[in-house]
Order: structure tokens, then sequence, then C-alpha cells
DNA sequence: GTCCCGGCTGTAAGCGGTTACATAGGCACT
DNA sequence: AGTGCCTATGTAACCGCTTACAGCCGGGAC
């Protein structure tokens, strides 16, 4: 009877199915059969094991496991930044959805150079069974084109289409932009402001698309100048805000590519010289994505609603179909044409761009 | 000689070690070692073998060799809740740390049930190298108790001090509280509200307790009535904004234990029937955390500023530390006491609060 | 010409699991 | 009693990689 490792049970590493199966006098193979309750075991033998598992606080290595089974239950997130509220709603979507669904969730952010992207890319073979990819810039992520190895089960989530050949799920940014320039138009405003996201960000452009055709299809006035700069953050907004009331004529409405722009707009607007702008009476603005906060802003945010934690849950659910059928490829070897997914956005009307309805506030499909 | 192994090259799972062996002519020992630069190797056989290795796009599988070296470069987080933008910026701090140290990041968020984050805990065995528990119940630490192997390097953050026995790493929420109520009270207010955080929160406990001490220290006025329960949820702020308000006497400034309140609060005071109170002529407003929102809110918000990034930052650093040192212990078996550390907030001033300062804004230390 | 040594490379033993296959009773049938 | 099959269990190969150890080779010292 050998009593070499049998010391270490509460050592560092926690216990191995080895020193389970010897405490339980049975073997490896039938420890396994009952954690993972595969093929047939004797009821007393099973509970025998069971209670050494507790005793040790036994615990799977995950690692191990992966090796064996080639799955590693945990699915990579890939962003392109985390800045602002959107994105904790994103993970925050994600990780629930995950959850759920036994699924861990490994996220990587900020990235900027194309060459550290591919570095974590390929760091993640082996670390998980999926991907949700979040790539607005068409560039970066046709540098990911030759990377992840299309064995890799992936998901685009809001990512330029086309450049890659996965299932992916973009929100209808062209038809939400053209829906508020809309509503704007339709509370009288001729001369509208648009303030953009950044160049190159296929959302960004998208919007920017959006405002244009609804421009010109309702024939307001469409003047280069009204399209101010910014990069989805709420200093840029701010500073879009300032450079706004340079304008003549001075538009009577602004339309910003994001909240986050939006509130840095409502911002400088407030704290313009000599004397403040008032909102929305001397100019309205709404925003796009509805961030929660956007409802507690001062006046009330009118936007773009967008689903986020939702999108990011649907983005999760959708890359694990992908990952539970390559599991049983039904002989269907060849990939089906990737699926696209189009989410609707909502028109949330608030007091911000000054419509009646505003008291309370409407939110209505567009 | 087999050629059983030999077609799959480009399948799905990549390519193995012993592919990029055979296409070299060499074993896979040499192949290990120009990949980790362990042992020498002659430069063409390096060369052959780098050739070979960009051909097939290989890449050494993750868990494989998290097995035979115990580590997996992947750290876990485990947050109590991702909502608003605290913890987007908390998250970016932690990852960008991580990447910039080579590693990867587990999030695991919005645990209520005690069993579910014990299960959550549990499977991250084998999988990640380190753990930053940020758990501000009491009651949810407790329950983790005897969960963590206490062999797995954890590092506390903002969790109740002295329930585990971990490095940590604590804001000064009681001297945050008191600096801001101090700095209330000597803009005249002698009445201040405080808008509470979850109950069973430390952190919010913590603030409650630093606007107590204050209040009693400098003489105000003491008044159960005045400490308005909150989540700190925006929901909640704007709630408490509302009761605020049927006070009376009504108080001249209210003090949230987290910004998200603070800013629920301005926008239901801003709402207020039968006319809206002005903030900070009315009331003046304060919050805590100084998340990156709140100077464009309006009026922009004084608050207790919180590095928030360089909390979750340093919390990763001081992770790496446990790590690394767990994997050489020089003799140092037993582990040294927890380390730990508390980190000073600022104070920032800006128009909320109505302090004259506050034109541009100052920040200064508590 | 031996011996020793150092540089380079291969062999094989794990790491901690899963699982195909073999083994061994037990039991119902013929 | 012999046969066949089902149940419960063990044996050992394997997943992809690292690494201790051993082997081989060439050159300088003696």
């Amino acid at each position: 009877m050998p009593t070499s490792t049998s010391a270490r049970s509460q050592g560092s590493g926690s216990a191995s199915i080895k020193a389970v199966a010897r405490l339980a006098g049975v073997s490896v193979a039938t420890v396994s059969r009952v954690l993972n309750d595969s093929g047939p075991v004797k009821g007393e033998t099973r509970r025998r094991i069971l209670e050494v598992v507790e005793d040790l606080g036994y615990v799977p290595h995950g690692a191990a496991r992966s090796l064996t089974t080639n799955q590693t239950d945990t699915l990579g997130v890939l962003l392109p930044d985390i800045h602002g509220e959107f994105f904790s709603e994103l993970i925050r979507g994600i990780d629930s959805a995950a959850r759920r669904q036994g699924y861990h969730v490994l996220v990587s952010g900020s990235h900027e150079e194309r060459e550290e992207v591919q570095a974590v890319l390929r760091a993640l073979r082996g670390r998980v069974d999926g991907l949700i990819l979040m790539t607005p810039s068409a560039d970066m992520l046709e540098a990911l084109r030759s990377v992840p190895p299309d064995s890799l089960p992936t998901v685009l989530l809001n990512c330029p289409p086309g450049v890659l050949p996965f299932d992916s799920i973009n929100l209808d940014n062209h038809g939400g932009a053209m829906a508020m320039v809309r509503h704007l138009a339709g509370l009288g405003h001729r001369r509208i402001a648009f303030i953009q996201g950044p160049p190159g960000n296929h959302d960004a452009r998208e919007r920017l698309r959006g405002y244009r055709d609804a421009v010109q299809e309702l024939g307001l006035e469409a003047d280069r100048r009204l399209e101010l700069r910014g990069d989805f953050g709420v200093e840029a907004g701010s500073r879009a805000g300032e450079r706004l009331l340079e304008l003549s004529p001075r538009p009577t409405a602004v339309f910003a590519a994001n909240d986050a722009m939006a509130i840095g707009c409502l911002h400088a607007l407030r704290e313009a010289r000599p004397e403040g702008i008032e909102v929305p009476e001397g100019i309205a603005v709404a925003g796009f994505d509805d961030i929660p906060i956007a409802r507690f802003m001062s006046p009330p945010l009118t936007s773009v609603g967008v689903p986020i934690a939702a999108l990011g849950a649907l983005a999760l659910e959708r890359l694990l179909e992908v990952v539970r059928q390559r599991g049983n490829p039904g002989k269907a070897g060849a990939a089906s044409p990737p699926h696209h997914d189009e989410l609707p956005p909502t028109l949330v009307v608030r007091g911000s761009c000054g419509a009646r309805s505003a008291q309370s506030h409407s939110r209505r499909k567009v």
C-alpha cells in the first residue's frame, strides 16, 4: 500500500483524479464515469467515490479535461475598446448569457495595433471554443482574415460585412439614423447637424450614411459643414458642440452618432458663452444607442434605442449554435453560407428633441 | 513509417507540434526548444523549424501547454455586477494591465446566489493562475471562505477586510466620504442628506460611516431621515431625489454614495413638480466615484474621485506578484501575512455643489 | 591515440483527464 | 451445464506539450 502521494491531499494543486481513485479503491475510469455520468456505476461505488470527492474537495483540472475533450467551455470576446456604458452593457449581456449556458468568457479589449490583435487571436487557440469578434474597423478586420484559423467558430458583432465569411450580427444603423432624422424633420427642423463617429468605423459610417440619405430624401439642408467630426468619445462630442455654435446659420438640431457624444454636446451647449443654449428650445439634441443613463440626462436624451445587452446575448447564443453544431457535423462538413442577422433599433423620444410627446417618453419601432 | 496522421495538417484543429517536427525532420523536443527558446539549437535547424511553423500557421495548443507547465497565462476576475460605467472602467484597467503583462482575463459577473458563485469559482481550477475577487457583500465573501482552494493566488478588491486571508486593495471610502461632507459643510451646508448604497455592501457601509462621522465631527444636523435608501442604481437615486423633497425642513445638500445615484438624483430634482429644483442653488449635489461622464452632467458633478481603471490595474499587478512568487517559493513556503493596500481618493469639485472654485473645477487630495 | 567536454538532438516519461476495449461475474435461457 | 448478454469495472492509449536524461559527434588537451 503506497503512501507516497497520500499526504498531499490538501496541498497546493488540489488532488488529482488518481488520488480520488486510490482513496475510493477504484480505478480512475470509474471515477471519471461517475463525475461525467457516462457509463454505468453501481450505486454503492458511486456513493463512495462522491464521498471521497467531497472530502478532498476535488475538482477536475480544466486544462487536462480540455486536452482530451477538445473543448474548453470558454468563449472569447474581442472588443475594440472598453470605454463607456455601452461596453459594460454589452459585456453584461454576453456574460450572463454565457453563464446561463455553462460557459466562461474571456475578454480582450482596447486593441489598436494589428499585430497585437493577431497575437492575441493566435494565443487563443486551445483556450476558447469560439469567438465573438467586434471590430468596427474594416482595416483591422481585414488584418484578421488569415489569422483566426478558419476552424474556430466565430460570430461577427457590428463588423463591416463581407470581409470575413462568418455568421454576423449587425444593428440596422442606417435605418436607425434615417428614422431619427425623419423624426427631427417631423418636428420642423430643416438644418440638422450630425456628429460623426471615428472614421473607418463601420457603425459610424452607416449612421452617417443614414443621416445623409434622410437629409436628401426629405430635402433638408445638405451642407458638409454640418457634419462635425467625432470619435464616439464624450470629449469629442463636447468639442463638436462648441464648433456647432460657430456655424451660421446655426443648425436648429444636432444628431450625434452615439450617446456619449450627444452627452458631451449637451454639456458644451449648456456651458456656452456668453450664455448657455437651451435644449431643446435653442437646439434640439439626439443621440444613438440609448445607453441606460441617457434618460437621466438633462434634458432626458432622445436617442435611437439599441438593445445592447440583448445584442451581446444574441451574439453569444448564435456562437454557441455554431460551436455545438461543429461538435457533431452531421455530414454537413461544408459550412452553410454565413447567416446574417440585422437587428432593428427603436426610436426613443424624450425631452432633448423637443417633441411634445416627450412628457413621459415614447418608444417605437423604426 | 506510419502515415496515419499525416494528412490532417490543415484540418480543423490546426497542426500539432508533431506535425511540425515531422515536416522539419526533427524531434518534437527540438521544436519545443526553439519555440520556447529553451536549450541550444543550431541556427540552421532553428530556421528550418521556424519556416515550417510559419507555413503551417502552427500555434501551440494552450490547454496542452497549461497541463505541463501548470500555468494558464490567464487570470480570473469575479465581479458582483456589471452595471454602469464604473465597471467598464474597472475592466478596462484590468484588461490593459493584463495584456501588457501577457495575460488573458476571464471575467464573470452578476453573481447573486452563493452556490452559483461557488460553482463558478470551482470551475476555475486549472483555468486561471489567479483571481481578483470583488465581493462587497460580506455574506457572499463568507460563502467563499472554503471554496477557492487556498492554493489559488487571490487578491481582494474592495472587499470587506478580515474575512479572507488574502492580499487586498481597498479604497479609503470612509475618508473620502468625510472629506466630501467637510467640503459641503465648508460651503455652509448644515443639513446634508445622504443616499445610501445597497445594504450589506462594504463600500456603501463605509461611505455611510464616513458621512456619519463627519456629521458628528462637524456638529451638523444628524437626522436618520436624512439617510435615504439606495442601491447604487440610477433609478434608486432618482427615487431618493423625490423623497428628498418631501423632507422638512428640506436639506440644502445631498451626497450620494455613488455617481450613478447622484445622477439619478440630479434628474429627479430637475423634474420635480410643480417646478424643478435648481442645482446647486436649490440643493447642492455630490457623488462618489467620479466616473468619466460625471463632469459632463448638468451641472457638472462634484464627486469623490476614484482612479477606477488604476484600481483595476493595481489589483492585477498585485495579483501577478503573488502568482509569480508562488512560482518560485524561495523557501518562503509559509505565506507572509496578507498585504493590505488602501488607496486615497481625491476631492473633485465641480458645479453641482455650488463652490465658487467650480468654474473650471479643482481636484485635491483628501 | 585516448579522454573529456560541450554543443546539439532524440527518447520517453509524465501532466490529468477521457474512453475504447478487455475482463469478469451474474443471470436467464436453451 | 453451456451459451450469450448485460452490468460493473479495470487497463492502457492518447490528447499536445515540456523536459530530464541519454546519446552522438567533433575538437582540444594530454
